[in-house]
DNA sequence: TAGATTGTTAATCGATTAACAATC
DNA sequence: TAGATTGTTAATCGATTAACAATC
């Protein structure tokens, strides 16, 4: 089904570009301060002032999804938060699991908020004899060749993918074969994704030579200007 | 000085888009690539076929920076590879400290990566009595009361805050009134830049949310297509 | 030279912002 | 009711793609 723009149509709604996707989670955080903070409602107007972007994305983003508003009255804050929740499939328990478990394996193990939103780490497995049975966050390390037989006996959603360089397609493709259909790959190289496989790239280092960029044209400015 | 379509140039050029130097690293890093299999020259048309992006795009991004290619030969590859290495900066040595040496600090301590590309790991700091004069990568974590000092004796270019949620602000505030300038940011809050500060946000959390948007957009396409 | 491929301008596409009727 | 603010259409802006003359 498509629209006049030739723009592929899910059910009745357009496709939700990947842009509006990306802001999603931005728009939760700052409903959940609201929430915390007691504030019952909110317009897009005083959104928008607070987190430095126009009312009219806000309404725009949102009214991807639906009218969550009301005219003359704004947004309730609590079911705005729900919704954009659900939006993002919060209410469904995620269960994950990390492959590769040096100091990021480990550093992620033990992150709090995840559990918070949905998601729970069913397993962490490593190639390392000398890491393997060490406890980490209540979980012991398991050896990487009873990853498959965990998989068959525990469903797993999400592959967490913390290893190095050079052993990520490999593993990639064996938790593409054991049936995970969501990586979240912590390596400087992008995997390809073939079809019915979603990806998040979390690429540290292009997002520090970005920094080292904006540093630079900083520094020049100052002196230029 | 502006041009045609009120676009403010630096110098004779353009104002780069932000989203061009996003594209940068990815560039870095597929030329990385080549470079090391000792390909010695490749045509935009090539390169845009391996990083799946058009070749017109991969043009018009390199020549926000400068004409770097040759008519009818295309591009040398370790000339291009040093050429967008100084873009990025990473000629220069950067030095870099962390505050919060938890999980993900020590994680980020122990990146090898980052030395690669001419960042210096300078300093380590934490609150915490327990992990004060802990070595990690050979460093040994700093009492964060000694921070003042440390970067009056030694200059830092980068401050890399990893720090609990809550403390984020004033360690932020604390960092940019010792002098430093980039901030490489992994709580999930987005900071407040003032004027002459550069930040760079890394949400892991905002990136899960998305992964597990696409999941449910792919299960609820298995269903309905 | 002939073929290949750049650098760059023009055309298209998509995303953001503005405007306003609808309505709480 | 009058004021406020949404949802949505229209206008603008910016980014991507296409096209091609220049030239190696």
């Amino acid at each position: 089904m498509y629209n006049s723009n030739g723009v592929r149509r899910l059910g009745n709604k357009r496709k939700v570009p990947l842009t509006v996707i990306k802001r999603l989670p931005r728009y939760y955080r700052y409903l959940s301060e609201l929430f915390k903070n007691d504030i019952g409602r909110i317009s897009s107007k005083e959104l928008s002032q607070r987190m430095g972007v126009t009312a009219s994305q806000i309404r725009q983003d949102l009214n991807f999804f639906g009218g969550f508003g009301q005219q003359g009255y704004g947004y309730n804050v609590e079911y705005l938060y729900n919704e954009i929740g659900a939006i993002l499939g919060l209410n469904k328990t995620r269960k994950m699991i990390i492959v590769g478990a040096g100091n990021l394996g480990q550093a992620l193990a033990n992150y709090k908020n995840f559990r918070k939103r949905g998601f729970e780490l069913a397993g962490i497995f490593d190639v390392r004899e000398d890491l393997i049975d060490k406890e980490v966050n209540g979980l012991k390390i398991q050896d990487f060749k009873s990853l498959e037989g965990f998989i068959k006996e525990n469903p797993v959603d999400i592959g967490i993918l913390s290893v190095p360089h050079d052993q990520t397609p490999s593993v990639a493709e064996k938790l593409v074969s054991c049936g995970i259909k969501a990586l979240w790959n912590f390596s400087p190289m992008d995997l390809k994704l073939r079809q019915g496989i979603v990806i998040e790239n979390v690429h540290l280092s292009d997002s520090l030579m970005t920094l080292a960029y904006k540093l630079n044209r900083l520094e020049s400015d100052d002196i230029n200007c």
